[in-house]
DNA sequence: TCTGGGGTCCTAGGACCC
DNA sequence: TCTGGGGTCCTAGGACCC
C-alpha cells in the first residue's frame, strides 16, 4: 500500500547574490566576481556566492575571502547586499505561489513547490509543464537563469538541481532513482557534509550505492539512530517529508567575529548588549517570547562554547534579557583571545499564547 | 589557507517525576 | 536494602544546510 505519486519541484537560483549584483553592474559580466562579507578581500568573512568565472579558480562559498584572494587576485569583491538579494527574492517566491500554495522557501534562492493534482492528472506531467513555465519566467521576468529540477520528493528534486547546475533542467523519475544514485559520490547526499563523509570513507563507503548495500543496523550503530536510518533511506532516495509552506521559528540569534581578537571584557559586554538588543528587538517585531538564553563565544584558535539558562517565564524584555546574558558571560573564560561572540534566544512562544498547561490529562 | 551568520535537528548525561 | 522503566526538561556540544 502506497500512497499517490507525488512530484515536487525544486527552483535554485544559479550564483544568485552575483547573479542579482550582475544586473546593476552589467559591466562585471564575464568576469570573476566574488560576493562576500564587507567586501574587503582582507577582511575576516566567507565567500557568500562566487560567478562561475571565479569557480574556475577553485572558489567556492564558504571560502575564507583572503583565501579567494591568493586564488584569483583579479577577481572583483563585493560586499554582501541581503536587503537587495531578499527583495529580489520575494519577486521569485511570488513568481512560484502563482501555481500553487505548496511553496517551501529554503533561503533566498532556493524553493521547493509541490503541485496539488486531481485524480485523474498526471502529477508527474503537471509538475513538468509547471517547472518549465516557471524556470522561463524568471528568465523573462527577473533576468536571472535558475536550475529546476522535477522528482518524486524533496530529496531527488533538490539532487537533480545539484546535478544540473547552472541554468539546467532536470527530471528523475522513479524508475531512474536506482541508476541516478547507483554511481553518486556519498557527499552529493542531503545530510552528508565533512564529517560524515570521512566516516563513511573509513568505512570504505564511497558511493551511494555502497551505502544503500549497508546494513540498517550497521549505520545505526555507526551514525546513531536518527542519522543512521537517514543515511538508510536516502541512500534509496526514500524522503516523505512535506512541502511546508510556513515554519514557526525555534529561535532567533545574532553574533559576530571581530576584526582582531580581544580579551577585552568591557569590550566583549558592550558588543553582547547590543546583540541581545538586536534579539530583543525581533522577538517584540515578531511577537515572540523566549525562555532560553544562549551566549555563544569562539576563541582565537576555533575553540567554541556556549553557555545558556533557561528561565521560568518567557520574555521579550530587554532588561530580563540582559540580566540573563550577563551573568552568562560571567561565567567564561575571558583571559582567551575572542574572536566570535553571539546570544540566541530560543524556547519561543507566541505572544498571547499561554504556554501548553501541564499535566492537563486529555480524555 | 584560516575559517560568516542565521538557522535546523540530534545526542548524551543528569535531574526529576510518576 | 536494593532495584525498575518511561517520560520530560535542561545543558553543552556537534553536524549540517544556505
Amino acid at each position: 500500500m502506497h500512497g499517490k505519486i507525488r512530484a515536487v519541484i525544486h527552483v535554485d537560483m544559479d550564483a544568485f547574490f552575483v547573479s542579482v549584483e550582475l544586473k546593476r553592474k552589467k559591466g562585471l559580466r564575464g568576469k570573476p566576481v566574488i560576493v562576500g562579507g564587507d567586501g574587503d578581500p582582507q577582511s575576516r568573512g566567507v565567500v557568500s556566492a562566487a560567478s562561475y568565472e571565479a569557480r574556475r579558480f577553485g572558489i567556492h562559498s564558504g571560502m575564507a575571502l583572503r583565501r579567494a584572494k591568493r586564488l584569483c587576485p583579479g577577481a572583483i569583491f563585493l560586499p554582501v547586499d541581503y536587503a537587495l538579494y531578499e527583495e529580489e527574492s520575494e519577486r521569485f517566491m511570488d513568481i512560484l505561489r502563482e501555481y500553487t500554495d505548496l511553496v517551501e522557501s529554503f533561503g533566498l534562492d532556493e524553493a521547493f513547490v509541490e503541485m496539488r493534482c486531481a485524480p485523474e492528472e498526471d502529477p508527474f506531467e503537471k509538475a513538468i509543464t509547471t517547472a518549465r513555465k516557471i524556470k522561463e519566467r524568471i528568465r523573462c521576468e527577473l533576468k536571472l537563469t535558475a536550475t529546476v529540477g522535477v522528482a518524486p520528493n524533496k530529496l531527488l528534486a533538490k539532487l537533480a538541481t545539484e546535478l544540473a547546475k547552472p541554468d539546467g533542467f532536470m527530471v528523475i523519475r522513479e524508475e531512474d532513482v536506482e541508476r541516478v544514485l547507483r554511481g553518486l559520490p556519498v557527499r552529493k547526499l542531503w545530510g552528508v557534509g565533512e564529517k560524515t563523509e570521512k566516516r563513511l570513507k573509513f568505512l570504505g563507503i564511497q558511493t551511494v550505492g555502497e551505502l544503500a548495500r549497508t546494513p540498517l543496523l550497521h549505520l545505526v550503530r555507526y551514525f546513531g539512530r536518527a542519522h543512521g536510518t537517514m543515511l538508510h533511506e536516502y541512500s534509496r532516495g526514500v524522503d516523505t517529508s512535506p512541502v511546508v509552506p510556513f515554519h514557526e521559528p525555534n529561535s532567533m540569534s545574532r553574533e559576530v567575529t571581530f576584526e582582531k581578537d580581544t580579551r577585552d571584557v568591557y569590550f566583549i559586554k558592550e558588543v553582547l548588549y547590543e546583540l541581545t538588543k538586536d534579539v530583543a528587538k525581533r522577538l517584540r517585531e515578531e511577537g515572540y517570547r523566549a525562555k532560553t538564553f544562549t551566549i555563544k563565544i569562539r576563541y582565537y584558535d576555533f575553540k567554541t562554547i556556549t553557555r545558556s539558562r533557561t528561565v521560568v517565564t518567557p520574555t521579550d524584555s530587554l532588561n530580563d534579557m540582559w540580566t540573563v546574558v550577563a551573568e552568562l558571560v560571567d561565567r567564561v573564560d575571558t583571559t582567551q583571545p575572542i574572536r566570535l561572540v553571539g546570544v540566541k534566544a530560543s524556547g519561543l512562544e507566541k505572544r498571547g499564547e499561554k504556554g501548553v498547561q501541564k499535566g492537563f490529562n486529555y480524555g
